[in-house]
DNA sequence: TTTAATTCCTACTTTAAAAATAGTGTATAG
DNA sequence: CTATACACTATTTTTAAAGTAGGAATTAAA
């Protein structure tokens, strides 16, 4: 049980975007080389948080990327199941017809219920959360300081 | 996220093994037959499990694996950390020197959080509850039966 | 209207780990 | 002493993740 670099990519990639909310449209390459994440890589990783409706993209010279939503209104479950696409922690518990001892697999149930705790763990965590508690971290002992200036 | 099948692998025979408790030594061979899985991937499987102090294991001829300690007292979650040995969900949680970057990691922080949860939730559930509940729905609306008459 | 900068798309390559197999050695009941 | 089981190590196969590559489409601005 092992999370994916697209996921946790994919979470610093939306955290990211979360701290930049006031920048306007970021560049995939700014946040490749602040994450040190290959900009090739993450420019795929991209892909389906667009099309979860996650973020909004702006093509061409001074694109970029935002938040599709409120930092609020975005959970951890939200970003991880757009990049997992079809993911999950058993596939019988998707798919119960993709193993035909399901129905009497005494550990089937034992696993949606495992599934369904990380799920509620996950949906109970907000990209507010998880980018405000940053900058909280952030400012302690230390005086705000306009951060990113460059763009 | 996903849950390997030395994980699966692992709980389907800690389960048989806790349904067969009165029967003496289970020969690998037969749980390997009756759980439709290699005997021989199995062989590696139980090697863990028995450093783990969760089975115990009689050699020779007749001889085979019996649980080292009651049912009730072994948790889903000493029998994944067991099979998986060093995995984790995110190497950073464990090792945060693994990351340079962990110090002021905003997403470090969750990752733990979840693995938290998915131990806990992992805790609660006993090799009895396991065995108990696939016992129970198996006589459901059945007359209880001898199974696994051979041997 | 050209240029530079960006996202977009598809395909490919590499790498690593999981999954499975194979073979030989060791213990033991009968 | 032999058949049957576990024990151990090494190897192979398979799969999915991780990462790379290159050009097409789009757009702001010079």
């Amino acid at each position: 049980m092992k999370l994916s670099t697209r996921s946790r990519y994919g979470v610093r990639l939306m955290t990211s975007l979360a701290r930049r909310i006031s920048d306007g449209p970021v560049f995939l390459k700014d946040i490749a080389a602040s994450e040190d994440i290959s900009e090739k890589y993450l420019s795929l990783i991209v892909i389906p948080l667009r099309a979860a409706g996650l973020i909004r993209s702006i093509r061409g010279a001074r694109g970029g990327y935002v938040l599709a939503r409120h930092p609020a209104d975005i959970t951890l479950r939200d970003i991880v199941a757009a990049v997992e696409e079809d993911t999950c922690l058993v596939q019988c518990v998707k798919k119960p017809e993709s193993c035909k001892r399901a129905a009497s697999c005494p550990t089937r149930e034992i696993w949606e219920l495992l599934s369904n705790t990380i799920n509620e763990t996950m949906e109970s965590i907000t990209l507010a959360k998880l980018a405000g508690d940053a900058a909280g971290k952030k400012l302690s002992g230390r005086r705000p300081s306009k951060k990113n200036m460059k763009e």
